[in-house]
DNA sequence: CGCGACGTTGATTTGCCTCAACGATTGTGG
DNA sequence: CCACAATCGTTGAGGCAAATCAACGTCGCG
């Protein structure tokens, strides 16, 4: 991996030419097509992915056959089953991809060794870990308080970059609506 | 505090006397009545709490001055904001006392340094999280797939002895319905 | 060109809420 | 220990947001 890119993956952080190779040797580039599953329910999670290009999203399905979106992962933003990938138990969710897609991934294992050889990575990793957990404890709030319209805006208000680049259908599913009520919800909100 | 307490609360792990004793000296009695509040929205959040005695929840109000409970804590359970009590941050919820309760705190600070005197100790707590992680992941999970009912009787069935402490205005915040609809829920599984 | 995937629109239904009234239960002061 | 109030739970009527069902426009692509 070049340098340009892990300062990239790692540009908040600050570390030494020495660290970001020890780091990169341990990433290993995939690359999926539009399409494909990067996880599937079920399945144990050894990886940890960073997102260089493309989109990713988490799911789950219902009993009744509903699909519902958890997370999308654009560009920079790292992505797995957390619970899963840190307890050791069943992925609870599947991930695909909704775009051609090239991804790092990081092993578990990898990444306890790094921890030990670079104590500021766990600092960083789990500072990522914090934010993600408090950005869905954020949904989680906002659906029990918002409705629809409200849940939309602010979707499109956070993250405008995903509302550009993925499907209606997958904003409803994140929404938590329909794609008919998504559409009405739209044309309300052109006056 | 006595021995046989700590044994109660630590239970599942296996921890020499010393040990226990070590940590009991960091464990402080408070007792609380009905209706008063441990932690409000917006305090840092200094301590985690195990319920020996009684039942608390957690929860936020929203801006329409709606009141949604997140969690019961009842004896054997650990409550705190953790993610405020782990990143510093202001809590994003409030904790209050639905019954009579006895709970012992342990501050974050002592929590630090017990972990280097007995590293066992942040196994023990690490799993705590984890299940609870894992608990709320679920039930968000559930809010967004089930309808009321089947809400209701999941939770019947996941926390039986919670169902029958709380008053009925609880579990309907909990579900995210009206005491209304509960009432009508309830009715129609009595066939 | 024609087919499939996607988005929109309309008509109807449904689950839950709101508002309002009324029993039941609990608690408290006389 | 009773009386009365407050709290809590139930029931009914009416309304609304979003779902469902169904049909139709549009775009991209073999």
């Amino acid at each position: 991996m070049d340098t340009g890119l892990l300062n990239e993956v790692f540009q908040e952080a600050s570390f030494s030419r020495a660290e970001l190779s020890t780091v990169g040797a341990c990433l290993k580039k995939i690359d999926l097509k539009k399409g494909e599953v990067l996880l599937r329910k079920g399945d144990t999670v050894a990886y940890t992915h960073y997102v260089h290009r493309g989109c990713l999203r988490s799911f789950v399905v219902d009993e009744s056959g509903k699909d519902h979106t958890l997370q999308f992962a654009i560009k920079d933003w790292w992505i797995s089953d957390y619970t899963a990938f840190f307890t050791g138990d069943a992925a609870m969710m599947s991930i695909e991809c909704i775009q051609n897609t090239t991804l790092y991934r990081l092993s578990r294992k990898d990444m306890e060794q790094l921890y030990l050889d670079i104590p500021k990575l766990e600092t960083f990793f789990r500072k990522k870990l914090e934010k993600r957990m408090a950005a869905f404890h954020r949904r989680t709030l906002g659906n029990l308080a918002m409705p629809a319209k409200e849940r939309y805006q602010a979707f499109v208000k956070t993250y405008p970059s995903i509302e550009q680049q993925v499907k209606n259908y997958h904003i409803a599913s994140y929404l938590g609506i329909t794609t008919e009520s998504l559409s009405r919800i739209r044309k309300e909100l052109l006056h």
